[in-house]
DNA sequence: AACCGGAATGAATGCGCAAACATACGTCTC
DNA sequence: GAGACGTATGTTTGCGCATTCATTCCGGTT
């Protein structure tokens, strides 16, 4: 026993540390942190003393200390605009349990939409000393870039691809996206389309695309609504009211950011007698869960989040090992998935 | 400057660190500290220098060793059931939200609903050493009530009330709750009632405390179809239709124990031809923000959950203070909001 | 008998910071 | 002008652990 002192001070404030645990079990400090972390190095009786003082105690090692002399947190932040957005919570879903069972913590946090509130959460997060981070989307500001390349830690970002990445990307083409609905819509031969559109960077790359793909494919004109806060059945129903009253919508196809604002746009049309696919096509964004189950079944843009998270979680743990990747940056591609609604 | 050594194994190691910016600034680590932590210890002048370092270098403070040090990590852990149930990632943004304000970060699980599950994650987190850890419900396992007592921290569980708390408890009786819709749909003169309950332990208790009112305020018969899985529109949706064909369910009230079921449960009725709320009358659980939004709009339980998260952060915030609380339990109370469909 | 090599353990060190204590140099008071 | 006090800084120490480098003890070799 080298530091009776220590221990005398950790009795004092009631703590129970690796020393404590080593002294009941008659062994060393170190001989405990090999107990815990490579117990095949440590004799069959003295791990079984080890693990009875453990019990005893009801100790919980101290990561925090462990972290700083190993210079590894085993903790991985992720960041996203909203975890009430199921469409990222459900993609951390598969992220988190992949790196769960490789012994790391997520630690979470929501930045909303907004660069500046991200760069203090970067900031914040880092402090804390991630083995990795997980970021939402492709802009960050400048300083958010600096700090992170400084950070020397794979850093992931998902639901979107990018020429620079930071380091690794995964995602799809949000133009993509949005011109392969558009050349969709315009093919079914409507004249009028509506945009219902959420206040997200990326929901606005893919409204703009489509508008562009169906005026190529032959479509009349575009009327478009621009929702300020987050999407909302109540928005949907609000935007598509306001499109039919304001704006003349009476007959088209209907593109939503998302599928709660579908759904939203649904009920409206029903509400207003309105014919769904007859009168008015709906087509939805991100195939929720609920997507199948309105009435009628929603059409929408499938991605597969929980691929997503797999894969983003795959490129962490490569980079955690120190594998220098070929491709930075994985297109998962989207897929329409045809419905009644459109 | 007192460790010459120190610093060169950092500039080997590329890490920045306190004594790299005091350098820098021409004064030690402490002070550095102090330019962080209290900066009106600090004059001017040298604020400036530090500060100007701290730019130069993208310096980030190293959290782990201030909390280490400290003995404060700064960090609340929050543990629900399932981040992509809005019911608990709703109530996390107030209570982040005020957290956050006081400079403490939040860190987030899920525990599933399985108690072995939240055992082993509350023993991790508390490896962070965090500074207090927000708990759902409060049937938790005996060593996970064992491990969360000797941690010496705040607890505050939620979402539930219960006699004897680890520590402080803010939520609502589900047993009172269920039994106030059992009663409420008792008075409308139901004879026979429909439950539709996911797997949820107080979704259960609700169920039961309902059909226990319902039967002593006059109802006949109690059809009751339990769902394995998380609740979704479509698993309401296909309960309601296996109660329709199973047990000839064409007449009634129909509780839910939540919003979405209740949602899928209009749709199924709408697709059936089934008038709401005439023929069946449906009622909700949980007051989501679409409640109010569908056709016809949605009777339901409303608990006002941003309140519990505030009010859950209020009392963290006085604990993490030192305050003994008078009273450890806080009953917030719920309310029956009546719409069109029940 | 001298040697080797592996298994099990321990001593010493430092991760980056905050807290306690110490010092230097003013300014104000009677 | 001696003491008291305040402001700005520095020195020292230790938080609890992982890592590195010994050390001891063993059975097996030659």
């Amino acid at each position: 026993m080298s530091d009776g002192k220590t221990t005398r001070a950790n009795a004092a404030l009631g703590a129970v540390t690796m020393s404590t645990i080593g002294r009941l079990a008659g062994v060393s400090q170190v001989t405990v942190s090999r107990a815990l972390s490579t117990p095949s190095k440590v004799s069959p009786q003295t791990l079984e003393r080890i693990h009875e003082a453990i019990r005893q105690t009801g100790y919980v090692p101290n990561a925090l200390a462990g972290a700083l002399a190993s210079r590894r947190s085993r903790l991985i932040t992720a960041l996203v605009p909203s975890i009430t957005n199921i469409v990222y919570s459900s993609l951390l879903h598969g992220f988190s349990q992949i790196l769960r069972n490789d012994g790391y913590q997520i630690m979470l946090a929501e930045c909303g939409f907004d660069p500046e509130e991200e760069e203090r959460l970067i900031a914040t997060m880092l402090s804390r000393r991630p083995d990795g981070m997980l970021l939402t989307g492709i802009h960050h500001t400048p300083a958010s870039r600096k700090m992170l390349m400084g950070a020397d830690i794979p850093v992931v970002e998902v639901w979107d691809i990018s020429e620079t990445p930071i380091d690794v990307c995964v995602g799809f083409s949000h133009v993509a996206a949005g011109a392969a609905v558009g050349e969709f819509a315009g093919q079914q031969g409507h004249a009028t389309a509506l945009t219902i559109t959420a206040a997200d960077e990326r929901a606005h790359r893919r409204r703009a695309a489509f508008a562009e793909a169906f005026a190529r494919t032959g479509g009349q004109n575009v009327v478009r609504v621009d929702c300020a806060g987050a999407a909302s059945l109540g928005v949907g129903r609000g935007a598509f009211a306001q499109a039919v009253a304001d704006h003349g919508f009476t007959h088209g196809v209907v593109f939503c950011s998302s599928d709660l604002l579908a759904h939203g746009v649904l009920i409206e049309a029903q509400a207003q007698g309105m014919a769904v696919p007859g009168q008015v096509a709906v087509i939805g964004f991100g195939d929720q869960d609920y997507a199948a189950a309105v009435e009628p079944a929603l059409t929408t843009v499938k991605v597969d989040r929980d691929e997503l998270g797999r894969v983003a979680a795959a490129q962490m743990q490569r980079r955690i090992l120190g594998e220098t990747l070929e491709t930075s940056v994985i297109d998962l591609g989207f897929s329409i998935i045809r419905r009644a609604s459109a």
